[in-house]
DNA sequence: TTCCGCCTCTTTCCAGCGTCAAGATTCCAG
DNA sequence: CTGGAATCTTGACGCTGGAAAGAGGCGGAA
């Protein structure tokens, strides 16, 4: 196996450790403190290097939101597969998963719904975001299945924004001040549960 | 040579030409393409004179930050005030008020919501923030006066979450790609109501 | 095999950025 | 009237994103 020198002169896997080196530097520094210089010196290239990958930095920033849209999803079906309850606890478990994705990555989260990144709105951003997007509306939709379309709709705008309101206002610290990390899981359950049958009540 | 009087050396009033130049600045080239240079270059003077007003760029942001709360606030209050219908009608015309303060200054709201404000976590912002916090736990309280502590504090997480979490999703385009500003508008409603029933249902 | 074209990466350069330091100007308390 | 303080300008530093030009390595064609 010719294994790679310490630093060839090709890289070969430059698109994805920018990428990984990408997420890390968001995290560390948020969307403002993001440098593709930065990106790039971790990815050990130089600063010019990414532009064969990337077209701008907008560009990089717009994988890195597609990139989290897609895991996103991942982590709002994994949680919903192994909940109990019918369609009303996926729903809530989904929420969970929504929830959890962002506590974790809250810099990742915030560019993703921050219109900075679909400055340059690249086709798979898109895809990724409408993936997510229709997630969510299944899983509302197969809470009331016998709603018309207007009421599904409506259940699905409400499921959503109470979800994504809620955790967007405790992570930017508007939710929360002091309490704990166990008390605020429960405010985020009491809210998943209140959506929830307010979708049934409505729906139903 | 003498100045002609349109700039003289000392501009008199620049923290506030820095604060309005800034914040249409916001609004025109976003978050991350707003700088400190261009701010000053609208207001007429040098680059550097925005230093003997703000200590950084973050603290310039924090102030429009902050500004933007005391307006979201008055915008609440002023839509609350001309509301019929009670608590009730009180509570859905408060979140109106939030929407369409939302919808007017996208980018100033961004940033408020952002936490690149708060980089920079002056007692200013932190308290402008506060007292919207506390219009909106109020407007909730009032719909429910015989609740318990929990249950008021609940809702108002719910109340707050819905109508941030809706408009946010507006703003950035989650929400009805294609629809109408009229039927967004009807939608926002409907959701205001939900909101509302909810808290009345859960609350009383 | 050798060779040539293409892709990738480096180096160099540019304008613009935020911030600091030093000098110029104006204001105002004494 | 005067001198210090506040405000603003000019200039400089190291950083940024991006463009241009050259170097290195890969792989298909001869």
């Amino acid at each position: 196996m010719a294994r790679p020198k310490a630093q060839p002169y090709h890289h070969g896997q430059l698109r994805e450790a920018l990428a990984t080196s990408g997420r890390a530097l968001l995290e560390e520094k948020g969307i403002r403190g993001f440098t593709l210089r930065e990106c790039a010196r971790r990815a050990g290239v130089s600063h010019a290097a990414p532009a064969y990958h990337f077209a701008s930095i907008d560009d990089l920033l717009a994988e890195l939101a597609a990139r989290g849209f897609q895991e996103l999803g991942s982590a709002m079906t994994a949680e919903a597969d192994r909940a109990e309850g019918g369609a009303t606890g996926r729903l809530v478990a989904q929420g969970v998963g929504y929830m959890a994705f962002a506590a974790g990555n809250p810099a990742l989260f915030q560019l993703m719904f921050s219109r900075e990144a679909n400055r340059l709105e690249t086709p798979t951003l898109a895809a990724a975001a409408e993936a997510v997007r229709k997630l969510q509306a299944a899983a509302v939709e197969a809470v009331i299945p016998h709603a018309s379309g207007e009421i599904k709709q409506r259940m699905a705008d409400f499921a959503g924004a109470s979800v994504h309101g809620f955790i967007s206002l405790l992570l930017e610290g508007e939710i929360g001040g002091k309490d704990s990390s166990r008390a605020l899981k429960v405010r985020g359950l009491s809210l998943l549960s209140a959506m929830a049958e307010t979708v049934v009540r409505v729906g139903g």
